[in-house]
RNA sequence: GGAGACGUCGCAUAGUCUGGUCUAGUGCGCAUCCCUGCUAAGGAUGUGAAGGGGCAACCCUUCCGUGGGUUCAAAUCCCACCGUCUCCGCCA
């Protein structure tokens, strides 16, 4: 949720937002037509309860000759009342209904238009040369299936399409990663939190996710709970409803959870392997910070990504995600894709956003300041997620089908440097 | 799953039976000031949130776990829900 005072004060900005999105800029002068509704009716409203409360009052004093005359104006006030809350109750109703339908601000320099008017900012690494190495990679489902390591076959005769088994050193290698993002967490100061992957309506709400890709999220109708995409959706609302103290810098926790996406209208496409499931798991960042310590916090938390990327190995590219393919809370996007040898393309391994103060307002996490309390500012990013192992398999194969193990990754294998096929 | 108790302004607590003077009292904590010749004690004032109006001083509305209801009027009465605790049952 965008400010109203500031929206009030200057529409343009968010015109302009909406115009970078590809969205509709009239609902902003919707929002605030329906603002303008609001107060007339709210001030209405409250000027004749005061009235109300008068007259009740006198009720009590009345001497009992009066009294019948004074209930009677009561009794008719009340119902007038009743009246002027409705239509202010229904102006509020309007208007919040308006507002939830606005996304966030975009931020200066972030690229216009959709999906594939993203910039690239820096490519890192060098990706393999399989025909000089003289050999056609394989892909990693291949790959993980030789190594025992996936069992999608499995996966979708238990749990349908898009799920899977990791078995033998397929889940080792995704608790190594996973142990690895944890443990690269914590030297930078983030407190572990182990989530709860079922949240309510209102937290699902209020992290922005129920909007526009209400779709992609399951929910679970009997006891009206959400299952999270991603930790973020719980540690967002960990402070929810909470005035916090910033004044000894951000607080920053990394998630671990798992996290389960609908993949709705994705037909088609990654159905091969684990590249885009159902269920899977993650470690993600999460900083709560002062407004204006965001962009900084912003660039702190994709250095902590390539950090992580640099670990395993991987080469990869940074982009700045274009304005139509922020989400709804978004403000301002990186993401970092690694090089997929076989489909000769790159693949989003970790996303970091900007959230400014929208996810704040709309779950009440304030932070106290001289000037009195105001909302903070939220973001995240991915320190590691079960896709990985895609990219990871396919980067560091060798021609026999075995795989490399990348050195960051060792110690958290018993120092096995090399991953075997157990079939051929 | 069964039975019961409880949920009040940062913390503690009064108020709920018997609806109106609750504009929610008191203590602690906190802030500012005063007094005091001193690592003490005392005194005064202030002390939440959200929203609306006003150039401003300031005023108004809402909030006593949440949501409904009864009533001219609800912290107080009724209903549902949520949470905490205790006991019993069941089970890891």
């Amino acid at each position: 949720m965008i400010d109203l005072k500031s929206l009030r004060e200057d529409p343009d900005v968010a015109r302009a937002s909406q115009r970078a999105r590809g969205a509709d800029p009239e609902l902003v002068d919707q929002v605030l037509a329906a603002d303008e509704q609001r107060r007339a009716l709210l001030s209405a409203f409250e000027n004749q309860r005061a009235e109300q409360k008068q007259v009740s009052k006198s009720v009590g004093k009345a001497s009992p000759e009066e009294r019948p005359a004074v209930l009677a104006h009561a009794k008719a006030l009340a119902e007038q009342v009743k009246a002027a809350e409705a239509d202010a109750n229904e102006a509020q109703a309007e208007l919040d209904r308006l507002l939830t339908q606005l996304p966030n601000l975009v931020l200066d320099g972030v690229p216009a238009g959709g999906e594939d008017d993203y910039v690239v900012l820096r490519t890192v690494g060098t990706p393999r040369d399989f025909t000089a190495e003289g050999f056609t990679p394989a892909d990693h489902l291949d790959l993980g299936q030789r190594l025992g390591a996936i069992d999608t076959d499995r996966g979708a005769k238990v749990s349908g399409a898009r799920f899977y088994y990791l078995t033998g050193i397929g889940a080792r290698l995704e608790l190594a990663l996973l142990n690895a993002a944890m443990d690269k967490a914590l030297a930078a100061g983030f407190t572990p939190v182990i989530t709860p992957t079922l949240v309510k309506p209102e937290i699902m709400a209020g992290t922005g996710f129920l909007g526009e890709h209400a779709e992609e999220v399951y929910h679970l109708p009997t006891d009206d709970l959400y299952l999270v995409g991603t930790s973020e959706v719980a540690l967002a609302g960990y402070h929810a409803k909470e005035i916090l103290d910033l004044s000894d810098g951000p607080k920053r926790y990394a998630g671990w959870s798992a996290c389960y996406r609908r993949e709705a209208g994705s037909y088609g496409k990654d159905t091969r392997g684990i590249i885009r499931v159902h269920q899977f798991h993650k470690v993600e960042m999460f900083s709560y910070v002062r407004p204006e310590d965001a962009t900084a916090e912003h660039e702190r938390l994709l250095g902590w990504e390539e950090a992580m990327l640099a670990l395993v190995d991987l080469p990869y590219r940074v982009i700045d995600t274009a304005a139509g393919d922020l989400g709804t809370s978004a403000a301002r996007k990186f993401d970092c894709e690694a090089w997929l040898p076989t489909q000769e393309r790159y693949l989003e391994l970790t996303s970091t956003s900007n959230c400014t103060t929208f996810q704040a307002r709309r779950l009440g996490i304030r932070e106290r300041t001289e000037a009195g309390n105001r909302p903070v500012a939220t973001l995240n990013g991915t320190l590691a997620t079960t896709r990985w192992i895609v990219a990871i398999l396919e980067n560091h194969q060798l021609a026999d089908g075995s795989v490399h193990v990348p050195e960051g990754l060792r110690g958290y294998l018993g120092g096995l440097e090399t991953l075997e096929p157990v079939r051929p």
